[in-house]
RNA sequence: GCUGAGUUGGCGGAGCGGUCAAUCGCACCUGACUGUAGAUCAGGCGACAUUUUGUCUGCGGGAGUUCGAAUCUCUCACUCAGCA
């Protein structure tokens, strides 16, 4: 029974479980499915808040374990909240510090899974968990700090977020089967104590969202969804994917959980962005989701375009820094309208990157950002005018 | 013209008798990246051969010394600096 936001849904596509909504937030409203761009730190890198108003971006995301850490959620709460902080007039959602549990406590954030996995086992986690806390040096200077979900939520009460998450351990990819569960056990008991201290301290109306685990299993994920499905909680996320697991796994994973949450209940789908990876998590039902990889690949001189560019593997981005595009004056993505397609060309943010200036990170991020934006407003329009499944095999 | 310094792979620049196909940057090519310790990370980068690996050609040109030279000697060419 949702108490601290209004989610409406509109109107449901024929042939998927893709439907288009409303949430309505003191902040006002967000058409969904919606894409919310990462703001880690009180900003998506490169791009002001402005530029994001500007592109039609009506949700943002931040981090309670950054911010945490720096400046201070006292520092946030005295500038008027997460979004008056930085300059942004519309909805905001933090995370709750979960996933860097998982994510800060190995020595390998990247390469294979399997290399991750074996990292962990040579170096033990500077990241000590247990059923009661999370206790964790920070990356800034080494300093330690323990987050108790009551410690999550109270820091995100102060942020201010219209949207917080409750605290939750994503379990790495791959896990044992005895580990996931035992990470959704814990995820499970501390939503109830964000529950406890959210509803016994939320003063300015924020929504909580419990969160899904259960990593790839079919059981964990049926057992996680039944029992967040039935908590006292405004809306639901789904975490513990795209973390290193392939994306049929994914997929899967999101089957086993989408038809055990109560259907009107608005969905975040917790770290996904991929063009393919949309359409399938918006056919699922998914009404938002979160992701980095626009801003990070904007970093790296990687540009979303539409087909065909690029290879078979990589056929929705094309790599800014190849020589190819030295001379090459056309636009990042042909029919992009955005201000960095419309104005600039690709042999000129070619040149920003190879000489590294600031200016080519701004450029492509700006485009990324809207063309994800982009692309799930014309899914939405798809899905009112019954043509999602037309336009996703267009895309696909 | 004299004196001195120098000429190393696309560029810069190490190496100064064997362990050098040659450190390192840059450039270039590949790959990775999905709730951001990421303007990042990993690999390749003389030619040929199927990889481990092997063969060949190589450190301005030529000629020597030496078991062995990018490294020493002579010579030629060119570049730079100072003096005329």
């Amino acid at each position: 029974m949702p108490k601290n936001l209004q989610f409406t849904v509109l109107h449901r596509d024929s042939s998927t479980k893709a439907r288009v909504g409303k949430l309505v937030t003191s902040h006002g409203e967000i058409d969904t499915p919606t894409f919310t761009p990462v703001g880690t730190q009180a900003t998506v890198k490169s791009l002001s808040a402005q530029d994001l108003d500007e592109i039609g971006v009506q949700l943002l995301f931040g981090n309670t374990y950054h911010l945490h850490l720096r400046p201070g959620e006292e520092v946030v709460q005295n500038g008027g909240g997460l979004a008056s902080f930085m300059g942004w007039k519309k909805s905001t959602i933090t995370d709750s510090g979960g996933f860097q549990v998982f994510s800060l406590g190995r020595k390998s954030t990247w390469g294979t899974a399997k290399e991750i996995k074996k990292d962990a086992e040579d170096e033990p986690s500077l990241v000590k968990i247990s059923d009661e806390k999370v206790r964790f040096r920070s990356h800034l200077d080494g300093s330690f700090h323990t987050f108790t979900p009551e410690k999550s939520i109270e820091i995100q009460h102060a942020l201010g977020a219209d949207l917080i998450l409750a605290f939750d351990h994503c379990p790495p990819y791959p896990s044992t089967h005895e580990e996931a569960k035992r990470s959704m056990i814990r995820t499970h008991k501390w939503l109830e104590r964000c529950i406890a201290y959210h509803n016994k301290h939320n003063t300015k109306g924020q929504a909580l969202l419990g969160i899904v685990q259960g990593s790839v299993f079919e059981d964990l994920r049926k057992e996680s969804a039944e029992f967040v499905a039935k908590q006292d909680i405004d809306a639901l996320a789904i975490g513990g994917v795209a973390v290193g697991e392939s994306k049929d796994l994914m997929r899967k994973a999101l089957l086993n959980t989408m038809p055990y949450l109560p259907e009107d209940k608005y969905k975040h789908l917790l770290g996904i962005g991929e063009v393919d990876d949309i359409f399938d998590i918006v056919a699922e039902g998914i009404d938002s989701f979160d992701c980095v990889i626009p801003t990070r690949f904007g970093r790296y001189g990687i540009v979303f375009a539409s087909p065909p560019v690029g290879n078979i593997k990589n056929k929705f981005r094309i790599d800014l820094n190849r020589q190819i595009y030295a001379k090459d004056y056309s636009p990042m993505t042909d029919n992009c309208a955005c201000k960095s397609c419309t104005n600039y060309t690709k042999a000129y943010v070619h040149h920003l990157f190879k000489a590294n200036e600031l200016l080519a990170y701004r450029l492509a991020s700006y485009h990324n950002v809207y063309f994800l934006t982009n692309l799930v407003k014309q899914i939405r329009e798809a899905i009112l005018t019954g043509t999602f499944s037309q336009l996703r095999s267009a895309w696909l």
